[in-house]
DNA sequence: GTATGTATATATCACTGTGATATATAGTAT
DNA sequence: ATACTATATATCACAGTGATATATACATAC
């Protein structure tokens, strides 16, 4: 049996919704879930193939626009089944690696000033982000009362409804899609303030500085 | 040439410190730099061999407590060259992906009470995290004072100084842990934070909710 | 003493996942 | 016509993981 990891699921987790192409899946994921995932058609294309004979996935030829030919993925009832069962697991909580860090341990004590240096630009990085997710959050924040998408927002559809179930519906998604970039502000916030103790300490250590 | 990537970078960089086994390293990371970055054999051996095959490290025969053989791995001028290099480039920052928003994204809709029930969870755990890393903060902290580790701490010491020299560099050395540390901590309040403002929206909706 | 367990040490395998690239076609712009 | 962009599928070399195999020396218990 082949083993069931992430990507295994979050695909499953996505034919759930809708039944999508391959493609389908990297633009989602590149469009919408770019805050937190990534994906590359390397795994896509395999996993497909493998959620079919695994019976948790059928596979059927479609057209979309323009009359391409496209392949078609629709998950079953076994595959819902397996879906939900991961669903309701405890998150898996591995290492994150975290460059910053790896560099302030090899050359916090060996060059201060580079190293102070790479803190500013990391919080530089994380100040533009933090900015680029409030304008975001703003962007997305008047669905919630609307009940209408602004154009650009790529959502992932069950199915059409009508009126104000598809409002209602549209409410719902806004909330999550919000908690999401929140998200990542509070992790750009709490890097900056990170940095700017690191700063703090590493230019005025709270021990007497040999020189 | 083979790509150059973050552990190629990273074994290099510990061994900038003193000449290591690959044992040595798979200790030193495990022990001592878990709070952000993890690496297996099967990269380490590999690695350190085309390390040595790019002029990068020399490998010598050691023996250890017990005659034990090792192979000692000792970093070159040109590796140290190209390891300045890399620790002066802004860093890397490519998408860590989140198993928690994921789940949101994909039940949070579909079963709003059981996504709640998983971000209770996760809060658990993150304030477990939190918890644990303080212990460890004020366990490390005394150093800082006294400049002498506690027992039990394994560290990177490029070599044996003495007396007040010594001492001095377990005080940067310290620093540079807590640091680490800290990164630890608010990162776990971040999530925390988040968790609440996820529970609370989720369960009242700045909407209508159906029913 | 000898058996058992643990720490030291190196190595490889099957597998997951990435990033780049190849291929083909249909619609759009110049 | 030509070039470019979007749609769509697929594969490759490589990075990195987790498990496992192997061997030896020291520590302890019986």
């Amino acid at each position: 049996m082949t083993k069931k990891g992430k990507t295994w699921f979050a695909i499953l987790g996505f034919l759930s919704w809708k039944p999508m192409s391959g493609y389908d899946i990297k633009n989602l994921v590149d469009i919408s879930l770019s805050y937190f995932w990534s994906i590359s058609y390397g795994q896509i294309y395999p996993t497909l193939k493998r959620l079919v004979a695994a019976g948790y996935a059928t596979t059927e030829a479609g057209r979309s626009i323009g009359d391409r030919k496209r392949n078609l993925f629709r998950i079953t009832n076994e595959g819902q089944k397996a879906l939900d069962d991961w669903m309701s697991k405890p998150i898996d909580l591995s290492i994150q690696r975290d460059e910053m860090q790896l560099k302030l341990f090899l050359g916090g004590q060996r060059d201060t000033a580079q190293t102070i240096s790479l803190i500013r630009d990391f919080k530089g990085q994380q100040t533009q982000r933090r900015a680029q997710l409030l304008i975001e959050y703003d962007e997305t924040a008047p669905a919630l009362e609307s009940g209408e998408f602004a154009d650009d927002i790529q959502w992932l559809e069950p199915e059409r409804l009508s009126g104000a179930r598809q409002k209602q519906a549209v409410r719902e998604q806004t909330l999550i899609f919000l908690l999401s970039i929140r998200q990542g502000i509070l992790k750009a916030e709490a890097r900056i303030t990170w940095c700017d103790e690191a700063i703090s300490l590493l230019e005025n250590p709270p021990y007497a500085n040999k020189s």
